[in-house]
DNA sequence: GTCTATATCGGGATAGAC
DNA sequence: GTCTATCCCGATATAGAC
């Protein structure tokens, strides 16, 4: 009770999130889940009516998370650039701090049954549509480059889902160093600007 | 015989790909592949070992002629700026050729046994390596920004790898424009450049 | 080289006691 | 609310005929 009071619900779920992880949705178990939970197999099915009901409540509570905060993000009066920056932090701290679940999130689409595929994949078109949103604001200002606006949000969004991969807490970069090295990545690209003199310590005493 | 030479052999590895590709290694089964292929589940082990060495040819017989590009590519006397474009491309047109192959490659590393999973990592790292070679070349000569090496490596893979997933060869854009909008994005940012009047066609009639 | 038949196992889920 | 016991199914893989 007192060193451990979740409740037994958030025990298998969390069992769930972590097994589906590291084996997948198929190769994991009712009984790996029950071991990991400190219950017999059976008991799971008090709590939840399925193993897909596991994977739906993991899927939907943290995309709509992420939807949530990028919604408050493009909603606020600030210049495109800072909400690019917001949203972009937004996306790699969840997917860092979540990594479990939104590793699930993306490799385990194909394992949603009958009508949850398309549930959760609306969450992620609402999510895309966001992002598309805010660039196409940016281009229409004339603070972003006139580019392909889905194309954009996909190269964005895939390298910055990607981060949680090899991102290690304890690592030799902060997330916020990280979060800010991806922002310049998007904005500025890894080309020296030839036509201005800046970035160029390297060069200049040649 | 006409109308169909493939050795049964590649049809059951055909079969194997696309089933694994839609539904994941462990959902698809045996006998799903037996039946796409045209025999009983029981010939497939006249052919293969298990069905973990269909999972293994998959993964490695691609890795290999994804790095083998590479190396190609990299080991040419060309700028760091073509040889980079020719890395993207390399990069995208595979994984758009070989879509299911890629996406096998990328969702189903854990589930490798044994020690199955240690050598398609080393192949794996073989080829980022290759690319951040690439990178901090194109830093020592002054052509690429001063950026964290394998951070850039993984953007760049990220971004580029996720192109299959929504690319169509039907629809509005061709392969080698999209190969080309990525080199872009990479080489340049999504951002405007403010210090020079380049590219900024929007904001000029203001 | 492909088949039929089957061994063997482990999975999700349920029944019903406590 | 959790347990034990079990149903029922489908999975990989093998045996052996043809």
């Amino acid at each position: 009770m007192l060193t451990d009071n979740r409740s037994v619900r958030d025990k298998i779920l969390a069992a769930a999130v972590q097994l589906f992880a590291e084996y997948g949705y198929h190769a994991a178990t009712m009984r790996d889940i029950a071991q990991m939970a400190g219950i017999q197999a059976a008991s799971i099915y008090y709590h939840y009516p399925s193993k897909q009901a596991l994977l739906i409540e993991i899927m939907e509570s943290h995309m709509r998370q992420l939807n949530a905060n990028l919604e408050r993000i493009v909603s606020m009066p600030h210049e495109v650039e800072q909400s690019l920056y917001d949203a972009i932090s937004n996306h790699i701290l969840l997917h860092t701090i979540y990594k479990s679940e939104f590793f699930i999130i993306d490799t385990e689409i194909r394992a949603l049954e009958g009508e949850n595929r398309g549930k959760i994949l609306v969450l992620r078109d609402d999510y895309e549509k966001l992002i598309q949103g805010l660039l196409r604001e940016g281009m229409e200002k004339g603070v972003l480059r006139q580019t392909d606006v889905k194309i954009s949000s996909y190269a964005i969004i895939a390298m910055c889902t990607e981060v949680a991969q090899w991102f290690r807490p304890v690592g030799r970069l902060s997330v916020q160093q990280v979060i800010e090295m991806y922002f310049q990545i998007v904005t500025d690209g890894l080309l020296v600007v030839n036509d201005f003199a800046e970035n160029q310590e390297e060069s200049v005493h040649i």
